[in-house]
DNA sequence: CGCTCCCTTGACGACTTTCAATGATCGTGG
DNA sequence: CCACGATCATTGAAAGTCGTCAAGGGAGCG
């Protein structure tokens, strides 16, 4: 089980850059409202960033930031590449039941003091930062209610895709989800990266790959949605939606 | 750990009976660890108590908790009874995207100060305490975010049930859910009530109420399963729950 | 007693899965 | 730099499941 070694981790390390990922979109994200330390106020602020965000720690793609069952001591913060949430089942099948992109908090499911409830890979090459429990003050408790409450919500929101019946309506509310957070981020909500593949994307919405291609090819044919590689462009964002709509 | 006194609840607030409910399997809940003011201590356990649980307040079966898009200034613990949650989409359709039961606190998922995501509607004649915003302070807030981990579990192992492609897997797994809650609550998992209806099931499930019908009839003649009315029993849970690993 | 809502069952059709085979892409190592 | 292997994407045809539409019966409530 790799368990990640923080005393590699420089004081100074930057993230460097992933594919197709600018600085500024990476960057960015970490001084919007939504992000950890938006709360946060002069000095608190200030240890956050010297204690926390300086410690970024990278990943390959493929790699394991927790495994599910592992003793949990800190939260991490993403703030560049992606993760996907596995659950292995008794069975041995694996489910994806979650991505997230940066400005995520990974861990936030999971009881202090507890263990990982599922399994985080990086999807890409990706920057964390380490946020041990130890460190969460009452100051940060009170921005982690927030950002506990939002995930709940968006965790709502996907009961309703996954609820959907048809293929094309599952795809296209998981586009918006997708669409809406970049947005939320101040990224492009009309062309984004897909970091996963269309196999977790099937596990994640409980269809097959076969259709979740079939779907995407009559979705180009349509005209709705333009494949590029592993790039989505979505030319009429209100049109798209009403997919999700019937 | 503090417990409860549940003779310092005020007797004229003292929860009726729903009907096929035993006092027994109600008043349970509210001892259990899991529940809100099981970290409370001393001063602030004697102020939760007077200032919120005293507060029971009841619904009958149909009325409205809180509007989707209301203004939220209070969480609420629900004492005795059941809710559905429900979001209205914007084409008018209505899709259930949870169940309470007795022991959950109703509304982890609205950010503070903000409004409620989800319409809450009771399912039975249904008790609750109010817990307004505005007294919720560090100590209770430190059980709060423990609670909303948990939640946040609970949506994950959700999104794994309606992953699932084959409707008999999806009741499966979703009368295990109900199951284990009833457990964690002291109450039985073998035979536990169902307040919901099947057109409220299939929704949730994103099946039809019909498919949900037809499956629980094949379940019953295979054995699996006994429907007694609104009662559910599963004689043999460790066989039942390999049905949702197929 | 009437009504309304819920549950059940049947037959048909549409959609997705399944199984199978081929092609594309990417990372690795020679 | 190229070749190789592995993983992923695509497409076809067949089979199965579930949704849809329709109708009848039952339970609860005013």
């Amino acid at each position: 089980m790799p368990q990640l070694n923080i005393d590699t981790v420089s004081p100074h390390s930057r993230p460097g850059l992933a594919r197709g990922v600018s600085h500024a979109e990476c960057g960015a994200c970490i001084f919007k409202p939504r992000c950890l330390p938006a709360e946060l106020d002069g000095e608190s602020l200030d240890h956050f960033q010297r204690s926390v965000l300086r410690q970024a720690r990278p990943l390959k793609a493929g790699q394991v930031l927790a495994h599910q069952g592992d003793n949990m001591d800190a939260l991490y913060f993403l703030r560049v590449g992606s993760l996907k949430g596995v659950i292995n089942e008794a069975n041995g099948d694996e489910h994806v039941v979650g991505f997230r992109f940066p400005g995520s908090v990974i861990g936030l499911a999971e009881p202090e003091e507890q263990r990982w409830a599922r399994t985080f890979v990086a999807l890409e090459d990706t920057w964390l930062c380490r946020i041990p429990l130890a460190s969460i003050d009452d100051a940060l408790r009170r921005q982690l209610v927030k950002l506990m409450s939002e995930r709940l919500r968006q965790e709502y929101a996907y009961h309703l895709t996954l609820a959907f019946k048809s293929g094309a309506r599952k795809l296209a509310a998981f586009f918006m989800e997708i669409s809406d957070g970049f947005r939320a981020r101040g990224l492009s909500a009309q062309r984004f990266h897909l970091p996963m593949s269309y196999i977790e994307v099937a596990s994640y919405l409980g269809m097959r790959h076969e259709s979740v291609s079939r779907t995407l090819t009559q979705l180009q044919d349509s005209g709705l949605l333009v494949k590029q590689g592993k790039f989505i462009q979505i030319p009429d964002l209100d049109q798209f939606r009403q997919l999700t709509q019937e």
